[in-house]
DNA sequence: TAGTGTAATAAGTGATCACAGAGAACACAA
DNA sequence: TTGTGTTCTCTGTGATCACTTATTACACTA
């Protein structure tokens, strides 16, 4: 089992003196963040863009050296994401992003078809004009830079169907739906660049879920949505 | 907000000097459990027996205090609860069991159907002799035992969908499906106290599931099971 | 009496320390 | 060389302390 050295930020010193003038007016900072927040942000960051492989461990210690803070806040990120299930306590109780059977991502497979099945039939009936302009720009920008970084194209993508999610209304549905991209995360790294390798392209289901958008069939939606999901499973799930 | 002042369990200090002899053998222990752990329990069978009010707020210390331990346990426990939804953070970063909306209310029951009637219909694929027999008698029970704790018949109910759901082979849907049961733990309570007052009997669902097994129709007991959850999510949101 | 500003208290966050258990490294014997 | 036992280090858990912020209480003034 690899161990990941992780040297994400190297953050000065939490505790050492303050930075020795900072005279003239401070920024309002209406949501003052804490460390913890910070640091499963970051952590987060690096499991969705693949920094860290699937089976590898991490201390909290170390994590914390290189964030250059205590352990407490890295303690309580990991924590954060073991009960999220994006990584998972070893019988030893250390921590670990969790190895990917075929299994188990068939399961959540079809979780999401359920989930965003429903998110996107509910948000296709609370969709707005101005929304639908956004869907339509994200599948154009999507489609039209074929020379853009896998990172940009998941984040478009992630942007269409969270768009229409969001849409439905349903804020704990679209919870649920998060924690469950962030399970498959390492994941849909590895789909972009297979998708930019092979030039696949699954933007027909986008097109298909704005049709159905533009002639008010929710239905229509969900099946786009869906086929979506389990075109782009089928790819991944064959390199399992 | 009421304060809920939460005495549940007044243990002796852990760092005081171990017991005297404790001499004989020690059960083997296989799974030594954390301190935390059996926090999070504690407050989990609190929330789902109805010992807490939604919208009540509690802080570390004083739980802390009435569990005659230090604050560490107790702030991992919470924190757990609130990344699953259990509890939730107010923008004072007091953690606070949430209020049910109307809204919230219904948009978790659609949530349900969705994941409990995929769990019932993969679960009736997988069902055993063995399985099939302990939810008949668990339907049993609940119907010839007038007189039963509202604890007990939500227990036998619970015994009753996860027995089913677990049959699934799908162990991450069935931790989700717990993790909603849970936030509306507060309110099955409330449920099962209206059943017995008013003598409804939703069992008809549960005899339409186990007919369902019996002619091996996954689709009829995936009907039954979002039966049962509609029926006793109307009696509920009514009062709401 | 009502409103406001200040002091006192409580509570969450982060750092550090102490301890126990697990794992690795190492030395010694067969 | 291989197996075994011991020691040492590493790591997670829990306790305590320090600090900052938010809430409450209280006194003073208009």
């Amino acid at each position: 089992m690899p161990k990941s050295p992780l040297k994400l930020l190297k953050s000065q010193k939490r505790n050492a003196p303050p930075p020795p003038a900072e005279s003239g007016f401070d920024v309002p900072k209406l949501a003052r963040s804490t460390l913890n927040e910070e640091v499963y942000e970051e952590l987060k960051q690096a499991l969705i863009s693949g920094k860290i492989a699937p089976g590898s461990t991490m201390t909290i210690r170390s994590l914390a050296q290189s964030f250059g803070i205590s352990i407490m806040p890295v303690r309580e990120a990991l924590r954060r994401l073991v009960a999220e299930h994006v990584l998972v306590l070893l019988p030893n109780r250390s921590v670990a992003l969790p190895l990917f059977t075929p299994e188990r991502f068939h399961e959540i497979t079809r979780i999401r078809t359920s989930l965003e099945g429903l998110a996107a039939e509910e948000g296709a009936r609370h969709v707005t004009p101005e929304l639908f302009d956004r869907l339509t720009r994200m599948t154009k920008l999507m489609e039209t830079s074929p020379n853009a970084s896998p990172a940009d194209v998941l984040e478009w993508n992630r942007e269409f169907h969270f768009g229409l999610y969001r849409a439905s209304g349903m804020p704990v549905l679209v919870k649920m739906i998060e924690s469950l991209w962030l399970q498959v995360g390492p994941l849909l790294n590895l789909q972009q660049q297979v998708f930019a390798a092979e030039k696949i392209s699954v933007y027909v289901h986008h097109h298909r879920a704005l049709e159905g958008l533009k002639k008010k069939k929710p239905a229509e939606v969900r099946a786009a949505i869906i086929g979506d999901i389990e075109d782009a499973a089928k790819i991944i799930g064959a390199r399992l």
